[in-house]
DNA sequence: CAGGCGCAGATTGTATAAAGTTTCGCCTGT
DNA sequence: ACAGGCGAAACTTTATACAATCTGCGCCTG
């Protein structure tokens, strides 16, 4: 409560206070720091953003909407945990917006746009250079939203953004140990495709890449047999 | 909505307050007893469900978050007012998936669902044969959501849901007055198809009943000048 | 008489306090 | 010693009160 004192002119920071907390939330579940089935209190949160119960509240009504929290009725909020039916639908449905997405992207194709996904690279390939694993499932997830970004419609962002958050949680809950770095050259192939403008390759290279991640997955029973008895009787 | 009991994104059921809210303001949107702009005040709607302001708005955020209600700072909650650039995104968007969920729910067809189904285009002939013009829209936006249910894809379900409210706005607002009935005859084709677990032909169908009501609806200007000016200076 | 300024009413944003529910620990009875 | 129940603590949920902000109308000034 001592954050906020300014009585007049502050607007920048008070514009949303609410959008901060649930970025820091979501950017924590994207890099893994935050796992599966995690508590997340009010109050915790709350202390920890110098923010009041009221607005952690919103923040995290909002990551129920979208899937990566789950609130269970006086019982709090926690991380999401998805189920592998969960995940199958999750990898469908990118295997069917994903390929149009590329489509539309090639279409606002420009040089500032080719130079921003050519930085985003350079930036997924330092982070994996560097043995930064955070960084580079967060930046991993980030390419495709940029793609979407680039495509300019909301929507599909939209669903997008749901999407890459809940695989997230996915690949963190299901994939196999044994699998190499995840392809940083597909992205960079697509990339490719979309500056040629080659539709056909773009939506191909898309969706071997959403393949080969599916198929890095086990999507069996998850690991907890706590979890699998939820499973079963909670449905 | 009770094929769903997952509590995610959508109405675990009626027993809390905040969905039956949410599934009022819903329901009025979609059968347009709500016109786009219109203000929710929250005082108002809290006196009308007999609840708190702050029930009322977590619905209201839940609702904005669905992209039917537009919430602005210090103003208060509106119903939206689809751009006919947001119009185009939303019927692309359904063409891409609809005919997708078809495909599921031809997995799914058992002799319950065909009776469901066909219940429902009962309804909808008797609702369209009383004249009853917000029955009849109500209704063509539930056998979509019908069949999305029908699939099993919770995420499709989600996806398509907030696209229909969505829908329901668009044709409030653009469509055109000349045209006749809606096609209560292309859901029946629909049906047939599924019944006939024919893909291809519910897939197509399907999509020319999607193409023709985009087709009916003229995406110019909005009927007021004032719209036109906020959409012209407001991006 | 037109245009700008300012005050008042209303509405939303935020915080805090009260109420209800669940969970965990402890105690008692068998 | 163990099962079952009682009770307290912690948490979420809901309601209310306060503060900040915006809109509209009236008044003053040029």
């Amino acid at each position: 409560m001592a954050a906020k004192s300014r009585p007049k002119s502050d607007a920048p920071d008070a514009s949303d206070r609410v959008s901060r907390i649930r970025e820091g939330v979501t950017a924590a579940i994207l890099e893994h720091r935050l796992l599966p089935g995690t508590k997340l209190g009010e109050d915790e949160i709350g202390e920890i953003y110098g923010a009041s119960r009221t607005l952690v509240r919103t923040a995290l009504q909002q990551l129920a909407h979208e899937g990566i929290v789950d609130i269970e009725k006086n019982r709090g909020a926690f991380v999401a945990r998805p189920t592998p039916a969960d995940a199958r639908e999750v990898f469908e449905a990118r295997r069917l917006i994903e390929p149009t997405i590329v489509d539309h992207a090639i279409d606002a194709v420009s040089p500032a746009w080719i130079d921003r996904l050519q930085r985003h690279l350079a930036e997924e390939r330092e982070a994996e250079l560097r043995g930064d694993a955070r960084a580079s499932v967060r930046l991993s997830g980030d390419f495709h939203r940029l793609v979407a970004e680039m495509s300019g419609h909301s929507i599909y962002l939209g669903f997008l953004k749901e999407l890459i958050a809940r695989s997230s949680l996915i690949i963190l809950l299901y994939r196999r140990h044994d699998t190499p770095a995840c392809g940083t050259d597909h992205h960079a192939g697509i990339v490719a495709a979309i500056r040629k403008r080659d539709s056909g390759t773009a939506r191909a290279q898309m969706l071997s890449h959403l393949n080969e991640i599916e198929a890095e997955l086990f999507l069996k029973d998850p690991a907890a047999d706590e979890l699998r008895l939820a499973d079963v009787l909670g449905l």
